[in-house]
DNA sequence: AGTATTTGACTGAATATTCAGTCAGTATGA
DNA sequence: TCATACTGACTGAATATTCAGTCAAATACT
């Protein structure tokens, strides 16, 4: 706790500030100079703390992905509905949630253009669907045999919705509460009753 | 093959490649100086069709929606396995259906931060919901009540699915096979009412 | 202890770069 | 000759990047 001023703690903090500038205006909209000003940071300490422009977006997506893992690994809750909420809940009024939504957007986007953004996103993604399909498996027992492939395909698919849907919403097609209605609603027959994988198709 | 009066031909070589840049850089990577260069067209012709960057992107979306719409109306056949199939079909490693996934994804993006193109996607949208929710209202009618509300719900959740899903497959999430299975198997759970029997799985 | 020296985070004005948009001029067909 | 289609060098404003210099804390020396 030296009161010398530290050089992670300002990294850190231009980090966080390059998040809200990138769920505000997107990667297209994202200003060295508005970060600089968003940290309370002058210019220049940008250019210390990251080689330029790209090393700072790449900083910047990175934590965005590593926020997305450890918010989703928090998210408790046993069965199917407890499973199903912390899905809808990706999608809410309250603001960090939906700035959260938008960086992880841009992310997916610049991904197509990035491979290497898609890298890190694919392990990412892959985590995130392996939680939902261990909670898949974990309850599947009630009302089907376990099977891990179509626990797989289910979260794969569960979480391509909540991609989709969210998506619909940010760009205001869909309002918060039908976002979340339709995505419950899908999300109930995906993971729904019949039978569940015990169905093969293809 | 007249000489001159080649004005339509060269705005459409200049969408053309707009889109094609688009899908290649993305929204943000698009230079004027690039769609001139890959339209083999001064810069300065870009703004004699055009009013600004603006507009030429507007008409590049419009014609990427031109062309979805169209490629959607086209597709026939009746029933839901052909409307299943539509859906499924807009991933396909055809060059053209990749690159137009992509100057889409870039739209939907885009429009997260642009009201502008937010209204235009918006229209889109409700089109192609609208066409799907028609499919399905003329098919339940062997199967459930119809019942417009639930087609349009169903309509809407399709759609998303079909942009979530290809999004993965456009960072390389998933492979063109992968994405289309999912995608298939998501639609029928979908669309295949909890009256699950009538479920085909092809 | 006190004092000199070094370090490194940090600033912001100066400079470089990028890119949408312009314009003066050329070529072509009617 | 007139209008239209077109060219590409150029401009300027917005942005990214640099760098000489400041200052507070850490360290070394007496």
């Amino acid at each position: 706790m030296t009161r010398r001023p530290d050089s992670d703690e300002a990294r850190t903090r231009i980090v966080a500030a390059a998040v809200r500038c990138l769920a505000r205006h997107g990667v297209r909209g994202l200003r060295m100079a508005d970060i600089g000003r968003e940290a309370g940071v002058s210019s220049g300490l940008l250019y210390y703390h990251f080689a330029n422009r790209d090393g700072l977006l790449a900083a910047t997506l990175a934590h965005v992905n590593d926020t997305a893992a450890a918010g989703r690994a928090r998210a408790a809750g046993d069965g199917r509905d407890a499973l199903i909420d912390n899905l809808v809940d990706e999608i809410s009024d309250d603001p960090e949630v939906r700035d959260h939504a938008a960086a992880w957007h841009e992310i997916n986007a610049s991904a197509v253009f990035d491979s290497a953004l898609a890298a890190h996103l694919r392990a990412t993604t892959a985590d995130w669907q392996r939680r939902i399909a261990d909670g898949l498996m974990q309850t599947a027992g009630k009302t089907a045999p376990p099977n891990r492939q179509a626990a797989d395909a289910q979260a794969a698919i569960a979480t391509a919705l909540v991609d989709g849907l969210s998506q619909r919403w940010l760009t205001g097609r869909l309002s918060t509460d039908e976002a979340r209605a339709l995505l419950r609603r899908a999300l109930i027959r995906q993971f729904g009753g019949d039978a569940a994988g015990s169905t093969p198709c293809n």
